[in-house]
DNA sequence: TGTACATCAGTGAACGCGCGTTCACTGATGTAC
DNA sequence: TGTACATCAGTGAACGCGCGTTCACTGATGTAC
């Protein structure tokens, strides 16, 4: 067994996170294989000796956002809060729709980077894209989980996040793409208070 | 003057038309020149005589939605609120998360059908985008024009608006396709009734 | 009114180029002895 | 411990294919006379 199975599962993670993080900035079909193999050190002959197609690699990258950790920097933060859903429901949207996380585009969620480019995949990214949608709803559920519609608000609150941080990242105007995050912060804390 | 200079506008609007539809159904990169032209009853080589460049294509695709009417059956319904700022934003908020433009995929918004193709394609198309994002935050502000917080609300309730629509559109979930929009629909009336 | 002409919208073939995928080969590495 | 071997991750060239764009040409149409 040449090559231990260890050195193969991490250099299959090192092309889905080269994947993930070019995707984000480029979109799935600008993005070539022999970039993201090049960004992963390696030439383009490789890839097939890991992944099926480029599509299977759009839905590991897409899921991989779930143990990825972007929030690298907060995650004790967060994980101090575990047992007090409101609180980690609070440190996500301030999070989310942060300066820092919006100007870090590697790290960007593919809930608000890569919605046409899922919605135009086939059906494992999409599905992956849902696993994401269904857990970020699933934080808010928790959170507001002695309301009678907390499941609506739940997910009003992620359309809420996920449709400023859209906006934000589309509009060309520099004072939007503050003002409209902002809008949408304010509202969802509204949301999570009331 | 051979051909009339309405004739020359007229196939360029159909050029257009089936520009937008089908970005709207397939995204920019995957709509080749030849499938607008064959959509719009003429072959390849034509389409630079009318423009200079697929971009500027997209650019004047996403601007379109400004004049093509997609609520053409609601139009008289739309007109007669021109007068009453909250009513409009009514009628807006119900239609826009409706089942009806739910599928009715050629005439979607382009705030939330081509996000991701926006915000990679040139400085136009995000202009395109902008203006679109600004007529629609306007509607919502003059309807609440009374509050001190008009505008930032105004722009929650487009965020929200938008990202339920991007959320439905990319899930492969048929029953998260409908509530989402239904929970964004519920907080944006919400906000506008508050 | 009728006709020859000039214009230019529209045609379709061709050009470059790049991408996803395949494939024969290489060479680094773990194992058997 | 040392060495020959078998495996397979990784290489890089090649294959097909399709797309945006260009270009020489055509023919429908408005105008001048």
């Amino acid at each position: 067994m040449p090559y231990s199975a260890a050195h193969k599962a991490d250099t299959r993670q090192r092309i889905v996170t080269s994947a993930r993080r070019l995707f984000n900035r480029h979109g799935f079909e600008r993005v070539t294989i022999e970039q993201i193999m090049a960004d992963a050190a390696l030439t383009r002959g490789g890839f097939y000796n890991h992944f099926t197609s480029k599509e299977q690699l759009f839905a590991e990258a897409v899921a991989s956002y779930h143990t990825c950790n972007p929030f690298a920097a907060d995650a004790k933060a967060l994980g101090d809060h575990a047992g007090d859903p409101g609180r980690l429901a609070r440190m996500l949207v301030d999070l989310y729709l942060s300066d820092r996380v919006f100007d870090n585009v590697d790290d960007h969620c593919p809930l608000y980077a890569l919605p046409s480019d899922v919605s135009r995949a086939g059906l494992s990214p999409r599905m992956a894209y849902t696993d994401l949608l269904r857990s970020m709803v699933f934080i808010f559920h928790q959170a507001l989980r002695d309301r009678a519609d907390a499941g609506q608000q739940a997910q009003a609150i992620v359309a809420l996040c996920v449709g400023g941080m859209v906006l934000a990242r589309t509009t060309d105007d520099p004072d939007l793409r503050g003002t409209l995050r902002g809008a949408a912060h304010a509202q969802a804390v509204a949301m999570l208070e009331r």
